[in-house]
DNA sequence: ATCGGGAGAGAACGAGCGTTCTCCCTCGTT
DNA sequence: AACGAGGGAGAACGCTCGTTCTCTCCCGAT
């Protein structure tokens, strides 16, 4: 009975993702994915050539749905101001999840970031792209400087990742989106 | 010729602090530390029974140093509100060093948090000091809700340490110093 | 019915790791 | 001088991992 490569190739990144977001990428073995997925390891690898390829494709994922759950808790305030707040309540709903631990960018780097390049250059990337979002809510919302006010809500935002991953509390959440209003009402015309 | 046991164990540590914190825990073997410390293997374990020991010791040092760290730059002012600010000269002074790769205790949380509790605790206490550190700042200072401006300035520096991390750039500490001086203006009595 | 190609299961391989063991040398004591 | 404890160098061991290989079976084409 042979899986088209197609849903092969989904059930391999459901795997990886849960496994590699779960224990650590270095921390599971090709072996592990390939009894999660049901899929013989020779067609592991014939749909990725190497563990390597495999993170990329987990890191690529990450960044999709990551894009997708913030965009969809954007889409649901338009108000330029309420936009930003969003922000932060998507991190409270991605913390409050059960399965949460931290960001899957910032462990890979503290794991493969000194060894391997690409891993590096992917989460310079996400973060990048998310340093975009924040700079268009904010020049949206009338910033006098965009980038400041950005940058400054980026901080917020990691830091609550991070401490919300170590403390294992969502409350992190909370305090950046309380600290974000505390700067737009200065960073923000009135 | 036998070196006495508390230098060899500060060469074995020093080594460990440098390779550990330099590639991360997993990338660097007891071969390694050995090769760098100059020590033998069957020292190396008498000293240090397991890596995981040695990965513990790491740890306690890398927290010692911080907390020297942080102390120093503290004592540079004596004005409450400049105290607070010294934690931000703190963290450029930090990311300007030629050798920084974000917190170690960040690294090995997103490394080996999920598989060693020992790992995940030692991470969890030193963001409790780190904690602590800056509600007695913010006390001192004057602050209504200490905690709370506590908590924001923790947000600002986690976000800049990983954000410096992972873009390569200081600039994340000035960022960071920015929006403390627009938080304390709101948070602390005029 | 037969043949061939592809897929699955898992053994095999080579490398690297943490840890222990062996062997030999040194050196202080008697 | 003889001896024994201890230390250095590195081989060895057992395990895990990434990757490849072998063998077998199934299934569609002829």
């Amino acid at each position: 009975m042979a899986i088209d490569t197609a849903t092969a190739q989904q059930q391999v990144l459901d795997a990886a993702d849960r496994l590699f977001y779960e224990r650590g990428v270095q921390a599971v073995g090709m072996d592990a994915i390939r009894a999660a997925s049901g899929v013989s390891l020779k067609r592991l690898y014939q749909l990725f050539p190497s563990k390597d390829k495999l993170i990329e494709a987990y890191l690529a994922g990450r960044n999709r749905q990551w894009e997708q759950m913030l965009q969809e808790h954007l889409d649901a305030a338009t108000e330029p101001r309420e936009r930003i707040l969003a922000v932060f309540d998507f991190l409270s709903a991605w913390f409050t999840q059960r399965d949460f631990r931290g960001c899957a960018f910032i462990n890979s780097f503290g794991e493969l970031g000194a060894i391997s390049p690409r891993v590096a250059e992917l989460a310079k990337q996400h973060k990048a792209g998310f340093r975009q979002a924040l700079t268009d809510l904010a020049q949206t919302a009338g910033a006098a400087d965009p980038d400041q006010l950005a940058d400054h809500l980026i901080l917020l935002s990691e830091g609550a990742i991070t401490t919300s991953a170590i403390s294992g509390s969502p409350k992190p959440a909370e305090r950046a989106r309380e600290a974000a209003v505390l700067l737009m009402r200065v960073s923000l015309p009135t």
